[in-house]
DNA sequence: GCCCAGGATGACG
DNA sequence: CGTCATCATGGG
């Protein structure tokens, strides 16, 4: 690693990189022996951080700089989110996470994949694609596969991919893509509500995981994805709902989520991230066998 | 062997 | 417009 990048020491500037590639966000990073092996974009990156210290290679440092948001004043929003108890301690616990700018084809399909199941699985989808589907890059790996790429791919291909009935979703997903280029522009060109529409006109794109895109992909702040995890957290410390545990009706979804914006402002997306990363696995009985 | 997971879709009242 | 079964798959 020839490359470092030191972080103004105090109070501007926090990183975390655990907490940044570990909180799911992103699911192309592997933590080995202390540093992260990852690939975004064409570039195949390690990096590692000692306190103040960022060293990498793979990449250059504006790359580095962008890709993990380090022109962000992430003080400055830690603070204009810090509004209850709960949240101050989620930012204590996590503070320097930073929310990642991820390749918006990567982040359509990635989320699309990610539908009803758990990150593990997830992980696994995303690193057949790639490895069968992406360009390979000098030094090992597999760029993920861009949009033609996975356009010529049959459902059954991607089937194979432990995709299962998601994989007509992305083929078609893929297709729309192909044929229209410019449709991250015109995502990027729209206020967030509109954005948002034209995004779940993707086959296998609700509004949970559009959310998930114009937040990781496009950073809109104010998206506030609510899975399941975000919606008993909700429900529990905010809302003081309780009560059925049955699937999320879509009025459900926009109440929390306003709730979030009205509470949490316009980075309520920051917020989200941080409860995301502390979420605790109450699910009462914590597995057996 | 069950229940669950960064849910979305289409059918049906 | 609201509700609901269904959809593959691996991990606890």
């Amino acid at each position: 690693m020839e490359q470092s990048i030191v972080l103004e020491s105090g109070s501007g500037a926090p990183f975390d990189l655990d907490a940044t590639l570990g909180c799911g966000q992103a699911f192309r990073w592997e933590k080995r022996d202390g540093t992260w092996h990852g690939i975004a974009g064409r570039h195949r990156i390690r990096i590692r951080q000692d306190n103040d210290l960022v060293r990498f290679d793979g990449a250059d440092e504006t790359f580095i700089r962008r890709y993990f948001a380090l022109d962000l004043d992430l003080a400055g929003i830690l603070s204009s989110i810090d509004r209850d108890p709960r949240i101050h301690a989620a930012i204590e616990r996590c503070r320097g996470l930073r929310i990642l700018r991820q390749e918006p084809f990567e982040t359509l399909i990635s989320y699309i994949c990610s539908t009803n199941a758990n990150i593990p699985v997830i992980k696994k989808r995303i690193a057949l694609l790639a490895e069968r589907y992406g360009d390979p890059l000098p030094g090992g790996g597999h760029a993920f596969p861009d949009a033609s790429a996975l356009a010529g791919c049959t459902e059954d291909d991607l089937r194979s991919c432990v995709l299962g009935y998601r994989a007509p979703y992305a083929c078609a997903t893929a297709a729309m893509c192909a044929n229209n280029p410019e449709w991250a522009e015109r995502v990027t060109a729209l206020p967030y509500s509109d954005a948002k529409n034209v995004l779940m006109e993707f086959p296998g794109v609700g509004p949970k995981a559009a959310d998930c895109i114009l937040l990781f992909a496009f950073q809109r702040y104010e998206a506030f994805p609510v899975d399941v995890h975000i919606r008993r957290m909700m429900r529990r410390h905010y809302l003081n709902t309780a009560g059925g545990d049955g699937p999320m009706t879509c009025r459900e979804y926009e109440a929390i989520a306003a709730f979030a914006r009205e509470h949490f402002g316009p980075h309520a997306g920051w917020a989200q991230e941080y409860l995301f990363c502390v979420r605790e696995d109450d699910r009462g009985d914590s597995g057996r066998g």
